[in-house]
DNA sequence: TTTATATTTAACCTATTAGTTAATTAACCG
DNA sequence: CGGTTAATTAACTAATAGGTTAAATATAAA
């Protein structure tokens, strides 16, 4: 797998399981058989261990030590980098957009497409 | 594979190729061989064309035609989905932390861990 | 000590990912 | 036309993802 942090965390939630581990998660603590209590028609216990699993992997969750109860939390942490990451790209789905798709046309129309072809 | 559109979206950004993909044309459309050009110790062309597939069926990019070139460009609006969905844990790496933190706290200590047993 | 509950591990299966090389298609250029 | 460049497709491979069932482990409770 993809080891940089960045890499876990986007691949973490590139499943609509384990997004909705963190939603639920986000309004509290939960164990295990709680976070699974929803998916139990779809999957087996083993498979949602699997998605805390990979979630912990990524650092977006921390599991403590209740008796024979595991306790899961989120940590925002993660989420973090990515809406730092995103942040780049603000640009490209608000005003700016414009703009910058305007000065592109102008260079493409300049010169013969000097910044699409290259050699 | 998950073909729902936030899961396509996080999915795609999970590997650092495709990342880099996108902040190369965050700078400017580019041409498939100019994208493919920072890899080309690392893949093949194939490769490239394979990465690019992924983020073309996320709505990450869209590829246009140039005589024998396919000039890429990108789209945000992905990219807003998941800032989005990342909005709502914003608290979770701020100030008001704190707060939920305390208040999980009072919690599990009030009556036997209320909270994270069930049954 | 036995039993019940919560969770994990092991072993396995299938589909998908991410890469490869070789061949193909498309368009330009002399 | 024949050659060159750009990009894709085909066919293949190895590793990983995401699920399964059955067995093991940990703790509590009777």
């Amino acid at each position: 797998m993809n080891q940089d942090q960045l890499s876990l965390t986007f691949a973490a939630l590139g499943d609509p399981t384990r997004r909705a581990i963190l939603v639920r998660l986000s309004k509290g603590e939960a164990s295990v058989s709680e976070l699974a209590k929803p998916f139990m028609s779809e999957m087996s216990a083993p498979a949602i261990t699997k998605h805390l699993k990979v979630l912990e992997k990524a650092g977006l969750i921390t599991k403590g030590r209740e008796a024979q109860w595991r306790p899961c939390k989120l940590n925002g942490e993660p989420l973090k980098e990515m809406s730092d990451w995103l942040e780049h790209y603000r640009q490209y789905w608000e005003e700016s957009f414009d703009r910058l798709d305007e000065y592109l046309k102008t260079m493409t129309k300049k010169k013969g497409k000097k910044n699409v072809r290259k050699k």
